[in-house]
DNA sequence: GCAATAAATGCACTTCTGTTGCACTAGTTA
DNA sequence: TAACTAGTGCAACAGAAGTGCATTTATTGC
C-alpha cells in the first residue's frame, strides 16, 4: 500500500484509482486548484466524479475549500498538522491579481477579530489580493 | 430636486426613475443586498436594468460589492465619508449563518495584514461568519 | 467462491448567477 | 427640430454548481 493510500484510509476515504490521482495532483500543486483545473488535468475523467471527489475530500477534511473572491471555489490540501476537525483553519489566503493564482499562506494566521456586542464569530475568511512573489519579480 | 437626485448627480450618475428607486431601496435596507433581492422587491423591473444599475453604482462608488462567501455578490451603499475612490473600503463584513444576512461593520476596520516578502498586498477582504445580533437574541 | 449489499462512477439534465448583443426608447445638446 | 447619447427591455448565452438515476466496482457475510 502506498503512502497516499494510507493517508486516504486514515481519513476514512476509500483509496480508489481516481482519488489517488487527484490527491497526488493536489499534493504536487503548490497553489489552490479549482474543479476546472482538475478537469483539464484529467481530461478523460468525468466532471461529476471529480466534483464528488472534492466534496468527499472536503467532508473528510483532506482539503479545505477556499473562497478567494473570484467566484470560483478552490481547494487545497490541509496541512499535516492541521486540525480542521477541531477548529477552523485560520490561515490567510493570497490571490494574485496578475497570474490569478491563489495560495495558502499557512504560516500567516488570521489575527483575532473583534466583532460588536451581540455578534458571535464562528469563522473568519481573510483573503489578501495583490501581486504574488512570482509576479512581483522579487 | 430631491436629496437622492442630488446625491446621484454628485456621483455623476443620471437620476433616472429606476435608479432613484434602487438607491432608496439600498438606503432603507440595513443589510447588504443581492441582485435577486432587488429583483423580488421590484418584480416589474427588468433584471438587466437592475444588474446594470448596480454595476453603474459600483463604478461610480455609490455602492461597494461584497463577497461574503455565499457565492452571491451583495452590494451596500458606501458611507457618506467613505473614500472608496482613493483607498479601499477596509471595513469588515459579517455574514450570519442563521438568517443568512450580511452586514457592513463599517466601524470595524481591517487590521494591517502582514504578507511574506515578495508579495504585494493591494486589497483585503475580511468576512466573519457566525451569528448576528438579531439571531443571537442578545 | 458466490450472492447480497454498499460505495463509487458515468451520463444526462437542471438551476442559478452573471453577462452580453442588439434593438428600441427617452433624454440631452446643438 | 435633428442628431446624438444614455438608458432600458428582451433574448440568449456562459460557467459553475448540483441532482437523479442507471451502471459498474468493491466489500461483506455466508
Ligand atoms: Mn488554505
Ligand atoms: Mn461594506
Ligand atoms: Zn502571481
Ligand atoms: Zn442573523
Amino acid at each position: 500500500m502506498t503512502e497516499i493510500e494510507k493517508t486516504l484510509e486514515n481519513y476514512q476515504v476509500r483509496p480508489t484509482a481516481m482519488r489517488i490521482l487527484i490527491y497526488k495532483y493536489l499534493a504536487e500543486k503548490e497553489i489552490a486548484v479549482a474543479l476546472t483545473d482538475i478537469e483539464s488535468a484529467f481530461a478523460k475523467a468525468e466532471r461529476t466524479t471529480l466534483y464528488r471527489t472534492l466534496k468527499t475530500f472536503e467532508e473528510k477534511k483532506i482539503v479545505h475549500q477556499i473562497d478567494d473572491g473570484t467566484g470560483i471555489s478552490k481547494y487545497a490540501l490541509c496541512e499535516k498538522g492541521c486540525n480542521c476537525e477541531i477548529e477552523q483553519d485560520l490561515h490567510l489566503h493570497f490571490h494574485c491579481n496578475n497570474c490569478n493564482e491563489t495560495v495558502c499562506l499557512t504560516e500567516h494566521k488570521i489575527p483575532q477579530i473583534k466583532v460588536p456586542d451581540g455578534y458571535i464569530a464562528e469563522d473568519v475568511n481573510l483573503v489578501v489580493k495583490g501581486i504574488c512573489e512570482k509576479c512581483s519579480g522579487q
